[in-house]
DNA sequence: TTTCCGTCAATCGTATACAATTTTGTTGCA
DNA sequence: TGCAACAAAATTGTATACGATTGACGGAAA
């Protein structure tokens, strides 16, 4: 993803991105670039860089002349993700079905075992898991396009739980991963599909019921923006 | 796409990108951040924002120290991006079938009338038009997510062509359209699957008979590169 | 008291300057 | 002629400077 790019921007770009995952930036949360900047050691330019492509990723929104905030996702623009998501996902279901490399199925397990470690606590951890098991999946179709527009949706997704979802509880998430790998053995392509739609339905389940940011920030932050605009 | 970002880096990001769709600027070929800045007239600052961007949606590839190039996709990442167009495209139809705007059709066919239009050129002008009928299906779902992606990958589908197709040469391409349109007004959905895979898998046919790039110049620098590295 | 307007601090948008790195050209030598 | 080493030029990476825009605060008029 990084490539081979300048060290400081993308330094800066996976401090913040993995901030606004973990939730330690939340949604509405302004992002000066001076002090951003200053927090990091770095000058305003790098900021600057690292937002440009966090915006264009859609964890960050800018307005001009006012700065970067940490991207608040409307009920429309997250039921528009999610649909992304089903579909991406799906697909990326169905090409493993169809072809895995052998080190596939340690890597997944592998990963659900890390998940069960943290199972209990419901921190930035294991929400930053849950979403990479999703991403290791598409990382295995070989397809590095795809995996690249899942992991753009997953970690929009996690924003949006961040925003919407009262509780992160991946109890039942960690089980489906296990399920989802187990069906993808035994090449029962339709079966993983079901469970993964099911999966992703919970998940979008949990955020859309509990509508209400949780947040109080947010919700002044909402209104505040409904009234000047 | 530009959001209310009417900066100067926008305006140049657009206009690069244009160049490189309408292949004035060809796969390969360098973009010096000062050479870019004085033909626009704005500094390096804007310039290499816009760049960033554009590598972020894989049009333009920079390496360190070196500058940015205008993309020059592999065989396996041109095939990766096919598979992930056809993946979003299939959805896109299925989605118009079940909803549609009122206007849709009309915009469609309006569209495939100014393809029609330049029909007989072969020029940049088509391969833009041809490249925006599918864009504008995208956007008719009224998923904005989801249209933002497949404008990507059509994108990067027109700089593929550049590379691998000796002609463009979309006389057929402008006829399956309309048969898209009418089949996703019929309600018709596998039609319209199995048009749309098929005009996709042509596209991707001519591109992959055409296995050699056409350009000297992208030979040359293939060949360099594995000298040097 | 409420509303309007002006000033001010904060922050961004852009340009420029300087350091670091790579590329290129040239010279000397085998 | 061919190669290696060194010097010069070009180009990028990063920081800083300055003008411009925005939002906030506070005073004056209705």
């Amino acid at each position: 993803m990084s490539d081979s790019k300048s060290t400081l921007t993308s330094a800066v770009y996976d401090l913040l991105r993995k901030a606004i995952i973990e939730q330690a930036l939340k949604p509405g949360m302004r992002l000066p670039e001076d002090t951003v900047g200053e927090q990091f050691g770095v000058s305003r330019t790098i900021v600057r860089q690292a937002l440009v492509r966090l915006e264009n990723e859609g964890l960050v929104v800018t307005r001009r002349n006012r700065g970067a905030f940490v991207a608040e996702p409307s009920k429309e623009e997250a039921q528009q993700i999610f649909e992304v998501r089903r579909i991406l996902e799906m697909e990326v279901i169905r090409i493993l079905c169809d072809r895995i490399p052998q080190s596939g199925y340690d890597q997944l397990r592998a990963h659900v075992q890390k998940e069960q470690g943290v199972l209990g606590r419901d921190g930035p951890v294991s929400i930053r898991l849950a979403g990479e098991f999703h991403i290791l999946l598409a990382e295995l179709t070989g397809n590095e396009v795809l995996a690249r527009y899942v992991a753009e949706v997953v970690l929009r997704c996690s924003l949006i739980m961040s925003l919407y979802a009262r509780s992160h509880s991946s109890d039942c998430a960690v089980d489906e991963h296990s399920q989802i790998i187990d069906a993808i053995e035994a090449g029962e392509a339709e079966r993983a599909i079901g469970i993964m739609t099911h999966h992703l339905g919970a998940v979008q389940g949990r955020a859309e019921l509990a509508a209400q940011p949780d947040s109080i920030r947010a919700i002044l932050s909402h209104y505040g923006r409904e009234l000047v605009q």
